[in-house]
DNA sequence: TATTGTTATACTCTATAACTATA
DNA sequence: TATAGTTATAGAGTATAACAATA
């Protein structure tokens, strides 16, 4: 059959897309990350520091590959973002007692208080992403989302 | 104040994160993709190529600005991604009557039934993913996300 | 031998700018 | 001038292998 002309389509959409949750998972955390970036920049900090920072100042004296395994990460890639949280001077890489091969991630002042301004920051701005759900919706979706992260 | 040495921290977690729904989201939209991407490369399809040809299998003789906007990607990013669909013989580029810039991009036969299939696949993936939700869990969740997708 | 942190590297995904051909 | 598709490229993010120091 030789190559036909088509008339144009003038209407395009993703709406069969939308009966997979995994896609429309997809759509919202893309809004959430757009939100999130230059929020956290604020801070001078990524997605990923922020993370790390959160399980330093909750688990002081951590170590690198505890720290991997908590946000399910590789500790080869961990390398850069401590040293990130190092040279904004919110952690600090202490030796371990005993054990000459580790390093204890220790929040600095500054990372306790700077963590704290940046998920108050995170949360205020979830709340008004989140606005336009009821809060029963909002409080559902909360637990469902950790309910099937903490799968067994 | 001199380096001190620091007692080793035996636990470390991630549960002052829990409280923020993007990234518990994260973590679930991470867990979903370990199943998906192996699913689709049994049909030599990435998730990206699989939402494209969705949206051409159901918009005939949509061209690629339109696709781009649908699903929300660069048109630069998209002529690869057409490419891999069309070696594959899921699609077709057709000449659009009336304005040579456009290409029409139509589904093959082997391109509709091969989208049928993965999307099956993927349902069926997702039921068993979502089964240790409540069934009335499972729909809001379905709910709440195509909701926050589409706002205004 | 095994573990911890590190380096180097490669691969994917995504964003931007500039080009061509057509309108 | 503007639009559609394309090319090239750069920047993230992530995964793997291998190494030195230490256990």
């Amino acid at each position: 059959m030789a190559a036909s002309v088509i008339a144009p389509q003038n209407t395009a959409t993703d709406d069969d897309l939308s009966d997979l949750i995994g896609y429309n998972m997809k759509r919202v955390y893309s809004l959430l990350q757009t939100d999130l970036v230059p929020l956290l920049a604020g801070f001078k900090l990524r997605a990923v520091s922020f993370s790390a920072l959160s399980v330093i100042v909750n688990a002081p004296g951590v170590n690198q590959t505890q720290l991997a395994a908590a946000l399910n990460i590789e500790r080869s890639n961990l390398v850069q973002i401590i040293d990130e949280l190092v040279s904004l001077n919110l952690i600090e890489r202490k030796p371990v007692k005993g054990d000459r091969r580790r390093h204890a991630l220790m929040p600095t002042p500054e990372g306790i208080t700077t963590f704290a301004q940046a998920k108050q920051a995170i949360t205020d701005q979830e709340q008004a992403f989140f606005a336009i759900l009821t809060a029963e919706d909002h409080k559902s979706l909360h637990r469902i989302l950790a309910q099937l992260r903490n799968r067994p």
